[in-house]
DNA sequence: CTTGAAAGTTAGCGTTGCTTACATATGTTT
DNA sequence: AAACATATGTAAGCAACGCTAACTTTCAAG
């Protein structure tokens, strides 16, 4: 029998750590039943602890998710951040390490992948959330720009950058979404990043590594 | 006073066309409110019908979303139609327009469009939902496979189709989720996919047409 | 006409998000 | 140690929601 929720149920009449547990419970919830079948009261259960609880700790219900999104964008970053710092600088494998990165992501969480965006427009403009965007966009414009050997303030970087961020976003929505052809291998899936690298990052032909 | 919505509220007991008049309540309401904070309640109200009056129609909810989705999957697929018919066979134009039709359809029915990507597991199985999007597919694929002058069944051309189909699938989202650079203008949008267009598909450079 | 199915209604159940009022534990001050 | 302020829990209750059951109205076929 496999329990493999994180979460604690309460000992004592003060929890001591609920809220932390309830990102925790909502983060299982939301992976569990999708991000729109999720109750707030359903992760109180699991935490053990009445449902008025969470109102001393979060605002709303769109204050928790805009919570366990801000820590899921944490997680992503890192994981970007990991996959590129795996390859020297130059090295084309690392733009192929990044959006496996972002794509291995999505799959890995797809429920608070598609909770990351599907906000409502109270979270659009929150200014945590938004930053935490543009400090991934930063990441993958400067990589660009190092693998270009360019400017990474070039409308041109800036552009291809862009091109391809889409390019990782539609497919990991298509993979999580099952409507990826023939429920696709992870050998084609390297090609297709390959194929889309190379098409985007011209540099990419004329370095000397074939991996 | 602009009241834009197109749902008729019943005279008679009967109400002679409540099945269509709900869907189009529902997706007005999905336009305004966002796919998650709607509510039935709010589309019976619209139609002016008790809250009970749906289920003689729809088996629950997702019933109801299921057929939303449906009517705009049909709808996307006429858009990437006619785009396409714009152009004859050949023109490389054509190819971007069907990219911008999927585009456009995205900006224009934000909500909607966010719906049939996130739908629940019950409806990722739906045939009439993997149908559509198999037609929509094959359409693409066609299309990809004219404009390189190769058979549509190669596997290269289906990836080269699938890898077009995640970049303005990525982009679409991006741009509804406000995480487009800097409001993105029509323009660089049209540089955009002509960018992706020629780096997907090495015959469009080769081609005569300059637009 | 009668009658039966189709398509509405009202009433109500259980769950949810959230608020208010109250109870309990913890830490600081005196 | 006593007392208070603060943080954090509970209990009870409201309005709204999805959905069901049982009743009523309408319409069309026989």
């Amino acid at each position: 029998m496999a329990d493999k929720s994180l979460v604690k149920i309460k000992k004592k009449y003060h929890h001591g750590d609920l809220r932390e547990q309830l990102l925790e419970a909502v983060r299982e919830l939301v992976e569990k039943h999708g991000p729109d079948s999720f109750s707030i009261a359903e992760a109180c259960r699991l935490a053990g602890v009445s449902t008025a609880a969470p109102y001393k700790h979060f605002k709303d219900r769109d204050d928790i998710l805009r919570c366990v999104a801000l820590q899921a964008m944490g997680r992503l970053r890192d994981a970007m951040q990991a996959a590129a710092d795996a390859y020297a600088a130059g090295d084309p494998r690392r733009i192929a390490a990044l959006g496996q990165a972002y794509v291995d992501f999505a799959c890995s969480e797809s429920g608070v992948f598609r909770m990351m965006f599907s906000l409502t427009e109270a979270h659009q403009n929150d200014p945590d959330l938004t930053d935490a965007g543009e400090k991934a966009k930063c990441l993958v414009e400067r990589l660009v720009a190092e693998h270009l050997g360019r400017d990474p303030d070039t409308p041109d970087v800036k552009l291809r950058a862009y091109a391809l961020h889409c390019f990782v976003h539609g497919h990991s929505f298509l993979r999580i979404d099952a409507k990826t052809p023939d429920d696709m291998s992870a050998e084609a899936e390297a090609a297709l990043l390959r194929l889309v690298g190379d098409a985007m990052l011209p540099q990419h032909q004329r370095s000397g590594y074939t991996a």
